[in-house]
DNA sequence: TGCTGTTCGTTGCAAAAACAACGGCGCTCT
DNA sequence: AGAGCGCCGTTGTTTTTGCAACGAACAGCA
């Protein structure tokens, strides 16, 4: 629980007075096992959660099999930012599911009280509100990085530039300094679903890349190879 | 000028405190004539942009011709929120450019201006600063919406779902009761660009929904004819 | 050990999309 | 009137993608 204070959306909040802000927005704690659904799509408007433990996917199924990966919320992160106060009453259908990734524990606030001015008691609200408006504006940009994914031309291309992104955020210089590595938080069908091309021609244009040697792989762990970044 | 009062960024706010506030945030209103750009990706965080007059095209270059139109801000309509909040500092590079689709009048804000407090002469930040997170959220829902527009599986999908959309924000009963009549404001290289296909696979693809008796269609003005939406 | 389920690579084939080039139509400007 | 230009439809060709199916490697488990 020690998360709360760390996380952005309590930042310059007095610690001491969380309870009492957490009480009157009405947050639960609740644990959801995996591939349980957190909130479904079509249902009526989410909350905002806040991941405790685990990790949580954000995916929208379109009315035939397939699902598009929006994005993944691990421990210390949130999701379901912008439903219900961007549906226009507060309580319009989501329009994207959240499922856990992994046996989660989630803090669920409500996300009317939130908006809501509530008691003097809450003086911190107005700063909550900031802190869920400087969020949001994350949440953005994110997504604006996903259609520059989903733009790109080819499959290639799409893989090239998220695995440029994922190593420009998190990426350690491979032992023998000959790349940099990173580690992915999805399986092939996973990736290929979040960057919506096939598995297999994602399979097949890894297998390319590998032979053009511009990167190695294993599993989820990648190496970017010089040369990588500039193929882009 | 009548706009102000009745756009939701200022909803809520007493329009006789209005140029208080206008001051107090920077603003300032400038003229663009048809293709200059308001503000280019790349640069340092641009400003929330307010369209009194004409349109602005909301793009994203990448570095090999192609552009994505990302959406477009009618009169009376903000744009370029999520910048410079988004951006950690507040003032990285710009991922979109804003470009006058006609000759426009924009009131400019400066960002940093609204999120930081005033002095106490401004009662009415707080109240803007919430305008401005229902504003976000509302983009938010549009982009995700957009995401949704792009991972349909094809050309045909694509362009369905964007009229259908249309049709449920905009459309007009047929004078002959038969359709739905909408009308866009993209020109067919500028819609191909919006659905991120190719301009003659659009139009092959509009000319098979036409032969299929699913669509008619001029220029920019569409009709969509029964059974267009059950063909999603 | 043997069974089972999952993940991933591979490949042939069919469908779809991108590319490129051309022609028509309507407009404006001189 | 004629030239220039923007917008749109059309079509042939090449390239890419999606689909389906199979097999190998591996992990969990009785």
């Amino acid at each position: 629980m020690r998360i709360f204070p760390a996380n952005p959306l309590f930042q310059g909040i007095d610690s001491g007075s969380l309870p009492a802000l957490l009480d009157c927005l009405g947050a639960r704690t609740e644990r959801f096992e995996r591939n349980s659904v957190v909130f479904a799509a079509g249902a009526s408007a989410p909350e905002l959660g806040l991941v405790l433990s685990g990790a949580v996917r954000v995916e929208r199924p379109d009315f035939w099999g397939r699902r598009t990966i929006l994005g993944r919320a691990e421990a210390g992160e949130t999701f379901g930012e912008s439903f219900s106060l961007g549906l226009s009453g507060g309580s319009g259908p989501a329009p994207v599911s959240a499922v856990a990734a992994q046996d989660s524990e989630i803090l669920l606030l409500n996300y009317n009280k939130v908006m809501l001015s509530c008691t003097s008691a809450c003086s911190f609200h107005t700063r909550l509100i900031r802190n869920v408006l400087a969020l949001l504006a994350r949440k953005n940009m994110g997504l604006l990085h996903q259609i520059d994914l989903l733009t790109r031309p080819g499959t290639r291309e799409k893989v090239l530039a998220y695995l440029s992104d994922r190593a420009e955020q998190g990426g350690k210089t491979a032992p023998d300094g000959r790349g940099v590595v990173v580690e992915i938080p999805f399986n092939r069908e996973e990736l290929a679903d979040f960057l919506v091309v096939d598995r297999s021609a994602l399979s097949r244009e890894l297998g390319k890349l590998r032979d053009e040697g511009l990167i190695r792989f294993e599993r989820n762990r990648f190496e970017l190879l010089r040369g990588a970044a500039e193929a882009l």
